[in-house]
DNA sequence: TCCTTTTTCGACTATTGGTCGGTTTTTAAG
DNA sequence: CTTAAAAACCGACCAATAGTCGAAAAAGGA
């Protein structure tokens, strides 16, 4: 009775290692079932299709990044910079599978919109706090909280991911993010640090 | 010598239809060459690949944007109101074929992002030369255009585009697209209306 | 042991994008 | 008009792929 749960667990580690490195619209489930060793019938007794396999690798893999996102949520580290901490973390299994060159970017378009979509709605509450605890403090100001947050996730995926972004970029993404927040200007600029 | 040139502007139009009717991966090759009535080897005569054809469709529907997009750059009204006419023309054959229900949003991820992303490098040229002039009348005060310019058709596709948006996702987008182009507080508030 | 439930198997199907050799139609030159 | 090359067209065929299904093996009790 719990044999199953491991099988399943097995085959969701395949996918998504599979999944991640040479993207889901290139792995077939013939490639999944042959890397486990099992028949057609069995991926279909735990699974009712493929696209039902890769929203459980998503999953996985958002509640990786929520926890991580958590993590930094209660960290000793000033506000500002949890921020970016954790818009930063966003990225999907950056240092996890950077297997081969172009391989998370190209036409893993389904994946990617799918994961940075539950990614968003995960992300919105614990940033949110952070912002609150911001204002708390002083260093933010602003109303809408929520649909700030959302924005600033917006921009930033639209920024850094897959895309080669400028120096000017990066400038006009620190001043809008200022004053998203209401922040005074160059509370943010730590960022050209940490990106180069 | 042209016979050939009309067929191509047919199947393009067939395709076209279909692709955003029912959606690029719910329309098969064989849906197409059903409804033009010609065989299989007819179709690969005139497109190398299905994905060769999305992307002349998605080329034609980027033309006719880019177009509307530049009238709007002449016609004899504020900036501000340019601005916010060209942006919101960015949402794909609205007004097309908004044929049943959710036909656009779904799983079309794959059409979709490809019509943003080229629509984003088509519009942003001429999005600029009107920011430009806004800026020369002293409406809009900012530096960084394109990247700014950029952004805004960013975040104005992921407030408005396949989603629900409210009333504080509206004050926010405001809020924004001014500090974003360096305008009055209040200069943008006519988008409401515009809306709703 | 015997019956039930869980797990596994693999042959089979249907759909799809794409290929290919050959046939018909157009075009234009002689 | 004849004819040969070029353009346009045909449809049988192929390979890959997601998904189905009935039956067989394992596992678990009672």
């Amino acid at each position: 009775m719990k044999k199953g749960e491991r099988r399943k667990q097995e085959l969701l580690q395949i996918a998504y290692r599979m999944f991640v490195s040479r993207g889901y619209e290139n792995t077939s489930v013939d490639d999944i079932i042959e890397e486990a060793g099992i028949a057609k019938g069995t991926y279909y007794y735990y699974f009712r299709s493929k696209e039902q396999t890769l929203e459980e690798v998503i999953g996985m893999m958002i509640d990786k990044e929520a926890e991580a996102a958590r993590q930094i949520l209660t960290a000793p580290v000033p506000v500002p910079q949890k921020i970016v901490g954790i818009v930063t973390s966003l990225r999907p299994a950056p240092e996890e599978q950077p297997i081969e060159g172009a391989l998370m970017q190209p036409e893993n378009i389904i994946m990617h919109n799918k994961i940075r979509q539950r990614l968003v709605e995960t992300v919105i509450p614990i940033l949110s706090e952070v912002v609150e605890e911001g204002i708390r403090e002083g260093v933010f100001s602003c109303d809408n909280i929520r649909e700030r947050v959302r924005m600033l996730i917006v921009i930033s995926n639209d920024t850094f991911d897959e895309r080669n972004y400028t120096d000017r970029d990066i400038a006009v993404f620190i001043d809008m993010t200022e004053k998203l927040l209401g922040a005074e200007p160059g509370t943010m600029d730590f960022i050209r640090e940490l990106i180069r």
